[in-house]
DNA sequence: AACTACCTCAACCGCGTTGTT
DNA sequence: CAACAACGCGGTTGAGGTAGT
């Protein structure tokens, strides 16, 4: 038994807004606001529409200083580090692109961004890595969860990654990089990246924490293989750093992290995200203000203490 | 010109969260 | 504290537009 509809569907008006009631919504709300009530809003504006389908429609269309396409390089940017980092919290991306809805930038990334870094990603032939082992499960737990334990492969030279060429491996951070929690639970990087050429103060860490597949993700898989640094390839180098367009409002005002809890203002933001695959960590010279985009219930002690 | 396939994006749907009583 | 109402969000759909044949 499902909820009750917000409103009576058969007597509503559906589908696309004339002019005449763009007018009339528009009109009602610059002269009244949208008293906090979208559900009498309709009513009061004389439109026979749902509630949730004027809120939409004034939030998505309506809205004076809403932006429609033209997409720059820098929100494109923008987008793909925070999807990278968060997934698709399309609100909050949005919230950090002056004049972009959530829907907006959800439609950009499912419509063009998205094919846009998989087709400048194209998957390397198999090739055997004896020294190391990439996709390693470990079962554990009553639940047999299983967990990606990955050292990072050599990167292929001729992929390219519009989202991720700012993520260079470093095979000196990789080999430190899992942890083990108390509990046998283990986190660990795929690949930890030195700073950008623009934001030389921050270091970019992306991994994988665990998953409930064999197999990484497809976009795992994108954000794992990743280019050398070339000239020819830097084009997203200078991708926009969390530490710039996100973290002030993660960490809030308070900002510090307590000790040992490295991640403890991000995973509260992330906790309920309980089926997050990819994870990435933005660090800054200061390790209090690393933040660790991750989630499903990984505990790892000291570095993913608090994600859950 | 007609048809088909593909793309875009506005709108809908349902669920989780938050606020109110 | 429970029940309810409304909001907000993310996933999905489908109509309309465009490109290709």
């Amino acid at each position: 038994m499902g909820r009750a509809p917000c409103c009576d569907k058969a007597s509503v008006k559906r589908g696309p807004w004339s002019p005449e009631e763009d007018e009339l919504l528009r009109s009602y709300v610059r002269s009244h606001g949208t008293g906090g009530n979208w559900i009498a809003l309709p009513q009061k504006a004389g439109l026979n529409r749902c509630g949730k389908s004027c809120r939409l429609r004034w939030l998505n269309y309506l809205r004076p200083d809403i932006k429609h396409g033209g997409y720059t390089e820098q929100e494109d940017r923008i987008i793909c580090s925070l999807y990278n980092s968060i997934g698709s919290r399309w609100s909050i991306i949005a919230s950090k692109l002056p004049g972009r809805t959530d829907n907006d930038v959800k439609n950009y990334w499912n419509t063009k961004l998205k094919k846009k870094a998989m087709t400048m990603h194209q998957p390397p032939p198999p090739q055997p890595q004896p020294q190391q082992q990439h996709y390693h499960p470990h079962r554990h737990g009553a639940g047999g969860r299983v967990l990606l334990v990955s050292t990072p492969p050599p990167p292929p030279p001729a992929l390219q990654s519009q989202c991720v060429p700012s993520m260079q491996p470093s095979p000196a951070s990789a080999a430190s990089s899992a942890v083990t929690t108390a509990s046998g639970d283990t986190c660990s990087f795929a690949t930890m990246y030195p700073p950008s050429p623009s934001h030389p103060q921050s270091t970019t860490f992306a991994g994988y924490t665990s998953v409930s597949a064999a197999q990484p993700s497809p976009l795992a898989e994108l954000i794992y293989r990743v280019p050398p640094p070339t000239a020819a390839a830097d084009c997203w180098t200078s991708g926009v750093a969390l530490d710039d367009v996100f973290l002030p409002e993660l960490i809030g005002s308070g900002g510090d992290f307590p000790n040992g809890d490295l991640f403890g203002g991000f995973g509260q933001l992330l906790q309920d995200r309980s089926s997050m695959e990819l994870s990435a960590c933005y660090l800054l010279p200061n390790p209090q203000s690393e933040i660790w985009a991750a989630a499903d219930h990984v505990k790892p002690a000291g570095l993913c203490h608090s994600l859950t």
